[in-house]
DNA sequence: CCAAAAGTGTTATCGATACACCCATGT
DNA sequence: ACATGGGTGTATCGATAACACTTTTGG
């Protein structure tokens, strides 16, 4: 029985949640777009070979990476009894994915274009099962939001409230109010750690850097508006 | 690469949670205790083979069944390269395990034998990195108490709001106000369904049984007061 | 000057907590 | 009568949501 890693590696572009996938140029599934991943070597453990097959495709080490599911159910892929544990990977400044090695390539999209919940279910877009693990980790970002320190993995090491702010609001879909944001996230103790250093980047008036705090539970949570639909 | 399931079943017994343990008896590990599990068949599901194993165990089926998580560490196993999906179920009334079937005899342990922290975490009680997994399924159930209709997994189909209670207090080591749990409850919307029947059951004034609602997630949550420490 | 983003203050409201209190049964 | 658990009422407190307002930059 094969054991693979599969990785939903997520990221802010162009004021949207993206996803590096890959275009896959062989059967089966040729031309759809498929999750990042690869076998599991006998000697590695599981994150290992998940942080290993990220390096490889992005060439970036060190972000947040962790255990999403395993998803295992016989005629997944057609080829043979593949077991595949999904990790969940989030990058800040998405480095340029050109072109990739061979004939399959990787890109930066939008997580919209493959989970609208208007478009069907078939894997006409995604390969596999890969769209309902897609959904599960673009889940799982959302839901952690909520009660953890996740979003600063989409934020450099320093950032501004309003660059945080901006990560709720493009992963949730939602508008939240600027100055209770505010409030919220320098209030609770030792989630935020300030630099000292301020920055004009964004335009308005100066705003205060921040580091991840030491705090990266958040309690109690920030709730978000109204769960978003797909 | 071998895969297997491991799975937590949690019960209530005897005013304690408790786990479905399996006494080894045979190596590695002889004489410890190990979660009970076993090898993913080719044809079926994670899932499947789970509930496989657990009816094997206990003759139940039917009851809440989620995937924990994944462990596939090199030499979690000594013997070879296994990948273990573990899962975590709970079960209502705990049916009576006697012996089984060959030197392995299971049997329904506090999980508090295991998990104090007072413990050395060396595997001298439970094999492998059984510990972990058991220690990640007590903390899943305990997270999900608090927003999610979890706990109902625990009583049978019939329940009075005390019973509900009783798990609560019960999983998460703590006494919660009785008037307070019951107006929060039976205030969420569709999250109890009243029977009309009563019962007298437990002494004291007749209560109302109630079943599952559709509802099954609790917004608000119910917080615990303090984190568990284990 | 104006637009844009950063922050601070204030108030209404909701939910949780901590109780006092009454109800209906078994012994 | 009294112990036991079921259930309601109510005041207080803390957190959120909504929004008025001031501050500091760039164009």
């Amino acid at each position: 029985m094969a054991v693979t890693v599969d990785i939903v590696l997520l990221t802010i572009r162009d004021d949207s949640l993206a996803a590096l996938l890959i275009r896959r140029g062989g059967e089966p599934f040729k031309g759809c777009y498929a999750l990042p991943g690869g076998f599991v070597q006998p000697d590695e453990t599981l994150a290992a070979a998940a942080a290993r097959e990220l390096e490889e495709e992005t060439g970036a080490r060190g972000m947040h990476l962790e255990q999403l599911g395993t998803y295992g159910d016989p005629g997944r892929d057609p080829r043979m009894r593949v077991v595949s544990v999904a990790y969940l990977a989030l990058i800040p400044n998405p480095p340029e994915v050109t072109g990739g090695s061979d004939a399959e390539s990787a890109e930066w999209s939008p997580v919209a274009t493959f989970l609208d919940s208007t478009l069907p279910d078939a894997p006409s877009l995604l390969a596999f099962d890969h769209r309902q693990i897609l959904r599960d980790g673009v889940e799982r970002a959302r839901g952690k939001l909520e009660y953890s320190g996740l979003a600063t993995a989409f934020c450099g090491s320093e950032f501004t409230v309003g660059e945080l702010r901006r990560v709720y609001e493009i992963v949730w879909g939602v508008d939240l109010d600027a100055r209770n944001f505010h409030r919220k996230v320098t209030g609770t103790l030792g989630f935020l750690e300030p630099t000292g250093e301020m920055t004009t980047r964004g335009g308005g008036r100066p705003a205060q850097l921040f580091r991840r705090g030491a705090t990266q539970t958040l309690n109690p949570p920030i709730l978000r508006p109204s769960p978003t639909v797909f």
